[in-house]
DNA sequence: TCACTAACGCGAACATTCTCGCGTTACTGA
DNA sequence: TCAGTAACGCGAGAATGTTCGCGTTAGTGA
């Protein structure tokens, strides 16, 4: 029941599957877009797939689970790779990219379902839209070094800049939220020296 | 439906209500450590706490809300104000309090049920022990000062030390946890300087 | 092209969750 | 102490969510 009814690795991810899938993940945009968040429905994504319920409950079991891989995919998708020519720059599009995918009802519903799959399943993995962008800052940082700008630590960024942002996000209603940036940037960049 | 069934202002907090609720939050508690996280009923805790399922719909209106409401009094009951005679003992006491409370199945929980209310019901004030932790950081702070310490911004603080243990336990699946904490307040001193 | 079978559609049975009205209990202020 | 009524208990009914077997469709490799 919790064991993952290969949500995504089928054994034929062809034509039919794939298109189910993006079904699935458009209906769950659109449901989302028409107001009334937190009223999403498994029948619901169903009727406006046209996917049989059946299907959702045996490829991915929750709502939960639809949610995540459809808002993942969406936020995979849309992967910034900002090249502004300078890291500064770079980073400050990079972190808005970051608010943008967590916060208002998205991002907020994103991390509810990725909290919810995580609780119901154990697995502590998370999907493969964050590892992508982990590797996007990656490689805007190796760019600056390769630019022989300063090089910094992914890990010192992802601290310094997206975890102030995306915490503020969880606790704190009166959050800057992207307007926190430069001043988070300022600080990477004196610490840098 | 979505409106607040007065989760705690009741008209008549008084003895059988507030006998209620802490039926319950036990309940919770007794339930979330019998292992099978994530298999929590409201049927459950009805059954367990001895509380009448209506009056569960009727007060919280969702799972997710008793949920919250009761890890979140737990949360503030164990509230730290630690005083070890210097702030960076302080502060490693309140971090550490701050990875315990956050990560394990209980913490997990209690993200996971502070976004699905707040996504379900828009509001977004942080619940009661949220505030309260703030609070609490703020009084380490002060002490610090009066004992002529470095005086150091809360919101720094919160950027700096909360936000990355918080980050790492959502999005990085080989966070270091509590043994991150003595290079984060390295990094503090540092920047205090 | 063709056989094999994964994946889906369908619908009905089953299970669980949620609501509601009414009677009862027991806070609260006078 | 004593109304007045907020809050709870109760149980049944409605709504919703979940599962299951069987037939059909259409990827996939030979």
């Amino acid at each position: 029941m919790a064991d993952a009814p290969t949500p995504a690795g089928t054994r034929r991810p062809g034509g039919r599957t794939a298109r189910v899938r993006a079904d699935v993940h458009q209906a769950v945009a659109e449901l989302l877009r028409d107001e009334s968040a937190g009223e999403l429905t498994l029948a619901k994504v169903a009727a406006q797939s046209g996917v049989h319920v059946g299907t959702l409950y045996r490829r991915w079991g929750t709502l939960d689970a639809i949610v995540l891989d459809a808002l993942s995919e969406r936020i995979a998708s849309q992967s910034p790779m900002p090249d502004t020519g300078t890291l500064r720059g770079d980073l400050a599009r990079y972190a808005e990219r970051v608010v943008e995918d967590l916060s208002g009802p998205e991002g907020l519903m994103f991390l509810r379902a990725l909290l919810a799959v995580r609780t119901a399943s154990g697995q502590a993995e998370p999907p493969p839209a964050i590892t992508q962008r982990f590797g996007d800052l990656q490689t805007v940082l190796d760019r600056a070094a390769a630019r022989g700008e300063a090089a910094l630590d992914a890990q010192d960024v992802f601290e310094l800049l997206v975890a102030p942002l995306l915490a503020g996000l969880l606790f704190d209603p009166e959050a800057e939220g992207a307007a926190a940036i430069p001043r988070l940037l300022d600080r990477i960049e004196r610490l840098a020296r």
